[in-house]
DNA sequence: AATAATGAATAAAACGCTTGCATCTCTATC
DNA sequence: GATAGAGATGCAAGCGTTTTATTCATTATT
């Protein structure tokens, strides 16, 4: 097996006639070189094909300019997204990225950031709505900076980017309040904390307001697939709802189209707000009304405040909460 | 700041009353240690919390046990699906994935490419329809594996896991032949590698086969996205075609939409073949009928496939292609 | 009982870079 | 022309591991 690096930064220094220092701070942009011996060393570089080596260069200097990002599920557009803000942002300020997923068994999340630590990453972004309490013991216990993203939590000791969901699905609810008496709320597990109390509270203080009268029975706990969705459309016309948030795009969808398939006309039958406004919400006829949560500006502004943890700068608010607002297309008169 | 990393193997060497090379082969798992001297060591490690560097690892051994991922674009499904089957491998063969994306700018997937080497991965995935000159260049240079996923490539030299583009096309076209005479065939840019040339082959043999006439007229050029589509359908409209393959699925959602728009019924009026069968074709209605590629596989295969070579295991065959299937769905009779 | 063979542990040299400190070379100042 | 800075450069000590060659301890062999 031939040698995975062939040049290294003694060779060029010898080359050049000057020392490691010297191209060190060549290669680093140091300004502490003469402008003739820079030039003389960046043409040996050339000549040689020099590439420094990342895993060295961490070593020494303890910075990687690499951060881990730990998200629940690539194949989830909200994540996507997200990710999206961050890569952008990421790339700006040249760090790579270290991702990794965080579904399966109990305690992965766990794992998976101490793998990143060892892999001293300079900052970890963690996406994803829910958080354990041994993950956040492990960040408690570290001094690399974390952010999260898009992940409620209700104390404030670390960094965050958020929406306001409860405020959202409050606006939203009270919007089908104005016409309906009998709303459903649709979410994922309400073991997951968003949905079990962000969700649920804005839900009842929007009925309360309005006057509507709460049941349990309008609640529908499900999962962030089409065909939980598709399977809940009966369930949802036999509980004799008129209007419905849905707490997840992809849901929504199957939801709708499986009133459809049952013969069912948006917004006429059915009035329909969904969360995350994501493409699917375009992809269906009649588009879904939904809440517009700025995804990528979530992941953007997330990987910003990293960038000055990392960077020790001053922060004015460490806890961000980004603005929503409310697309009405199809699915609401 | 504080210390990022406070033990060290010399720590636990130095505790456990041992040399630091025992301590790097109980950590390692190497056999050479007595039963009674590794339960001590694992002791001290446990108390201590000590975890190694992986950077420090990585210098010293020459492998970092991280993989870089190259691919165009996260929101698509298509890649976010390759990725996820890289990913399951990968957490199996216990790597950690270094991503980026290689959109934008010109050359960028060579700067990409390059920077994934300077940080030594062991790997490199690179996903995407197009691969340009200077990377294949790169990739010619290097020892470090490469594999291409769903990449088409002329030449075999590097290893690669695919789909048989132009099969695949040829059947959906010779199906959509048997009923009709002016089938449209709706790419992206045809400047990209597999749209202009194996797309456009399979395309061509299937109508010629079944004596149908090729026309330019019923070649368009478009872009994957949802907007595109939309707008595409009057064009088609126009041109008289009464069947169509798309060669990607968001693209293939905008012209159903589009059409039906119009007031189109399908399959009655337009029967359309997508290419991918993402979850998008499930989503609408009538569900679009599409070639269903194995792209989780595509992703698995090609992740173990960069094991065997980064482990110098035998290989049968490093051009690897996967089977297709049609799905007859709701654009089809 | 001496020797060979095996198994465990150590010492120390890499790995390729950064960086604090020391040294040296200028130019500006008086 | 001597001296102080400032600007360039070099030296060498890390950074936290792995790994090779070596030594030491133990058991098996005759």
């Amino acid at each position: 097996m031939m040698e995975k690096q062939s040049v290294t930064i003694y060779d060029v220094a010898e080359q050049a006639g000057v020392s490691m220092a010297t191209v060190s701070r060549v290669v680093n942009g140091n300004p502490n070189v003469k402008a003739a011996t820079r030039k003389k060393v960046m043409k040996v570089i050339e000549d040689l094909d020099y590439r420094p080596n990342a895993v060295a260069r961490g070593l020494a200097s303890k910075r990687t300019t690499t951060v881990g990002v730990i998200l629940p599920d690539i194949n989830n557009a909200f994540f996507a997204s997200l990710s999206t803000g961050i890569n952008d942002i990421a790339l700006m300020y040249h760090y790579d990225i270290l991702l990794a997923t965080a579904e399966g068994e109990k305690d992965r999340d766990v794992s998976v950031f101490q793998s990143m630590l060892a892999k001293q990453v300079d900052g970890i972004i963690y996406l994803g709505n829910e958080i354990s309490l041994a993950l956040r013991q492990e960040i408690e216990r570290t001094n690399t900076p974390v952010v999260l993203a898009g992940t409620q939590l209700e104390d404030t000791s670390c960094a965050s980017v958020n929406i306001d969901h409860e405020a959202a699905v409050y606006d939203a609810v009270s919007y089908l309040a104005e016409r309906h008496e009998k709303i459903a709320l649709i979410t994922g597990p309400l073991t997951e904390y968003i949905n079990g109390h962000d969700l649920l509270l804005g839900y009842k203080k929007a009925l309360k307001d309005h006057e509507r009268a709460y049941s349990e029975a309008y609640i529908f706990e499900s999962h962030y697939t089409l065909k939980a969705g598709e399977q809940l459309a009966e369930r949802l016309h036999n509980s004799g709802v008129t209007a419905a948030f849905v707490a997840d795009d992809l849901l929504a969808v199957g939801i709708l189209n499986g009133l459809q398939d049952q013969g069912y006309h948006l917004p006429e039958d059915m009035e329909l707000i969904s969360a995350d406004n994501t493409i699917y919400t375009d992809m269906v006829r009649p588009k879904i009304s939904s809440i517009q949560h700025p995804l990528y500006d979530i992941g953007a502004v997330a990987m910003r405040l990293l960038t000055k943890m990392m960077h020790n700068e001053e922060i004015e608010d460490k806890n961000i909460i980004l603005p929503y607002s409310l697309r009405f297309k199809g699915t609401t008169k």
